[in-house]
DNA sequence: AATGAATGAGGGTTCATTCAT
DNA sequence: CATGAATGAACCCTCATTCAT
């Protein structure tokens, strides 16, 4: 065999790597496609009322295309889920990891984190919420909620306690003001769904922060 | 005819008179029948998966019964969430105008109102989640539970602002701690929903409390 | 209660009873009638091409009605297959126990049946075939069929060992001319649906009496 | 590039080289290979139950192979059933002339092979079932099945005629011991397929001889 | 020649709604 | 009022077929 052959090969399994590449991409890329069309059609006509055949056209393909990439509308939504879940974590590893570095900053960056425009955003949030609307009939959806916000209130609360401890704070403990904060960003994406006329960011943040400078007063200055 | 025949006829009486009695219950009571069996349908199985079917057995009638007295499905939805918005401003009303006299007792009864077993059960709080969750693709919904909202915003808010009065409190105001308290409500019934095992009345109130303790600490002591 | 009430009690559970019983009535019938569809269809256009709107239509009702009536296509097919066999096991017994009383004449008489009309009909051959072609990968098709064949060979078989009694018959076993017989009216069955044309009763019946005749000689003469 | 991925370029080429054998394996092969797959699917999954998919991948090869080489499903399945046909075929005609040389020889040798395990074999069989299930609604499928028929009964027949010949048996004629004899066959190939619990060569054999036997006894002795 | 992603028609099934009783 | 059989639109899903690679 001489080296021209070689380089024939070469050339050969270069472009098969690239093929394979690009279908396999493509397949990853068409399963987002087809996850962001669903987010879209939920925000839109809401869970109960998305079809397929809405998702499909959301997306503009054809009718079966879901049940390819997915094999059932149940995974489809599962998926879905999961990558919602997926895109906040990856926001919030990144706040946490890139502010800093004192732990007030970690912690004020992680909660402001939530009022921006590319997480509170009501297409998104109905998202959310449609599928905290199924979570008692759905053990799935549960744990899948369960094991993030676990995660979540774990690194809250750790921040939390560094903070109490910097401060020497008395009267609070770590556990209790990791909850308060986290069900504040809950019940605020609630107003934000609910009564978009009256909710802006700055009332949202200055529930939280009010509760960041009674409790943590050495931290959060007035 | 014997007297055996006859007896046997009397009980079919009065099984036929029995279950007139219960055919001809009032139209108001049937109503809160199928509506209850709506909301213990929507907890177990979920919004999208009720059916007309599931609610009619569940409440022990027939087929066509939900159409007779609510014409389409949409109708009881919505007269379940009315249902369920109206139950909660009773128990609001009355724990308002029961407790106190003074502003800060009211507010902690209301507070503590929510997460009270008769507000804060699982069973219930699906059913307002898994209304939350179509809020986006439902105005009606958005409206009826803002309108709510708005109301006990507003009581909330009125008794800060006495507080606040009370108090000479600087540091807040009290649309800003209406927000953060309303908000964590809304959180922690959220908590309830999706970390059970995690989640308990006590946490709860500690957070609240935790809040009120130390943006009120006249009114709410150590 | 006078006598007058009691009469109209009487009235009332008459009707009540006719009216159970007509609903009742008319919910076998309903079914009935959709599996004398399902077998115009079968014989028409093939196992595999019936569709439930076919056999809705043939029934001229409407699509969702055999799911109504039978929750599923398998279990309509498997009531189908029930029904046939049921059908002929009736035709089957009354035979067996108006002919005779002579074995021979009973023997006759069941072997003949397979080739009457109301059962050697192409159309109800059809679904028979259309079974027997799912029974490799439909164990229950299988086992139904296999329970009955059971019951018709023990009943020839049955007659066979009289008949070799009675004729002191010495080249023969019973199970061994059950085996024969019960084959070829099986086998006639298929010439009947493959080669329609060249197939008559007469030369049906032809191959089974040359059976009969060579077999048991002095039971059925020349 | 060193002489490992040298190496690795090599494995890679053989593989490619193997798989280019593979896909110009000639074009008859490539049908039989998919014909033969098709059987093995209906015989599992049942004729109604085989999709393209099921014949592609039992055959380890692509989704849209069958349409490259038959056009149609449609087709694939008429191809299978010559195929199946000419299989038969084959064996009756070897077995015919190798079998001999007297008639009664050539007769009972070829009413063994339909007993024997390469014929009677219950994946096999199940096939010939499956299409003979749909014989009644594809005219086409009951053509080929005809043809085939009558070959082999016009066969058979000429065998008995030659036997009648012999023997001056004056009780039988040829066209009906045909008649018998083949009707059996396929009698008992369906007790095989549905009751192959009961079922063995043995009793078939019995079957078919005590027919021969008392019908040309002269030719086969007890 | 072979692949496998994509299509879209059509199937079984569900269910809100209607209506005769 | 109440029933429950019946309807038929619309859903999810399957699969033969096509086509770019």
């Amino acid at each position: 065999m001489s080296i021209h052959s070689n380089y024939g090969i070469i050339c050969s399994l270069m472009i098969a790597a690239t093929a394979t590449a690009r279908r396999t991409a493509s397949r990853e890329k068409r399963r987002h496609q087809l996850i962001d069309a669903t987010m879209k059609c939920i925000a839109r006509k809401g869970m109960g009322s998305t079809t397929l055949g809405d998702v499909a056209r959301e997306a503009g393909l054809s009718q079966g295309i879901v049940n390819l990439h997915f094999e059932s509308k149940d995974n489809l939504l599962k998926e879905t889920l999961a990558s919602l879940a997926n895109e906040y974590r990856e926001q919030f590893d990144k706040t946490l990891h890139r502010s800093g570095p004192r732990p007030a900053d970690k912690l004020l960056a992680l909660l402001e984190l939530d009022f921006r425009p590319s997480i509170c955003d009501r297409r998104k949030l109905a998202v959310w919420f449609a599928f905290w609307g199924e979570v008692k009939s759905r053990p799935t959806y549960r744990r899948m909620c369960d094991e993030s916000d676990r995660y979540y209130d774990s690194v809250i609360e750790g921040l939390c306690a560094e903070l109490i401890a910097e401060g020497k704070y008395k009267n609070i403990d770590a556990m209790t003001a990791a909850d308060a904060l986290s069900s504040m960003t809950n019940g605020l994406w609630q107003a934000c769904l609910i009564s978009p006329q009256t909710w802006d960011r700055r009332k949202a943040t200055n529930a939280v922060m009010s509760y960041l400078r009674s409790v943590f007063p050495r931290h959060y200055k007035q």
